[in-house]
DNA sequence: CGGTATCCTCAAAGATACTG
DNA sequence: CAGTATCTTTGAGGATACCG
């Protein structure tokens, strides 16, 4: 992951929590987060499209960031929680604010699986 | 470039969001556009770190996305002004969230320039 | 001034297989 | 169940040079 080096002026603040949120899949995954401790098994039924390596990376990068919180039960059918940390938390407006966009313009310029004829 | 298939579920504004402001230096430009019109050269100086090619590229996919506006003027100096459309402006909360954000606990992992003497 | 056109690098993302 | 360990691919990002 390393450290970037923000030595832009005054608009880095934003690149610097993208940089935070902007992976792949974390977007998605703090989002889901955000209504409660999900386990990996739940995250990967809410998240069809990722392997497992890579929700687990995002999850460590989260994780690292400390925006989420991993909680492993040594139990016999081994079983991990995730769920936000308080800083994590602070992120809610703006998961909310990219996800309120999100449905108000996504569709916007691409017309995904729309018309395929 | 090319078009996602956004198949996850109910967090999937979220990515798509994601997915427009989510350029390496799409955040700052656009920041920076909220603030108004800037002509190529003004983003040029307020990105140091950006190289042409970068700026122009990031600037054509917002563009692209129906988020920012080119106007060349044909004249002798050639002159072009960036600025955001309609649809840009409604991102304000989103980068504004994403600044925010970013200035309150930008410094977690990161340490910037900081407290630069 | 405001770009293209090329070439290169490197790391994020993905597929697959194995494990405690 | 919840991961690691490898290997491969892709393309975003960057350096450099030239053009209208």
């Amino acid at each position: 992951m390393a450290h970037k080096v923000y030595d832009c002026s005054p608009g880095c603040p934003v690149e610097a929590t993208l940089e935070k949120i902007g992976g792949k899949w974390k977007g998605v995954v703090l989002y889901h987060l955000l209504e409660g401790v999900h386990r990996f098994s739940e995250l990967r039924r809410k998240l069809p499209n990722v392997t497992q390596r890579m929700l687990t990376k995002q999850l460590r990068e989260l994780e690292d960031a400390g925006l989420v919180l991993r909680t492993v039960y040594a139990e016999v059918p081994p079983r991990v929680e995730y769920c936000l940390t308080d800083l994590g938390q602070t992120l809610r407006p703006v998961v909310v604010a990219l996800k309120t966009w999100g449905d108000a313009h996504g569709g916007s310029t691409n017309h995904l699986h729309s018309s395929a004829a």
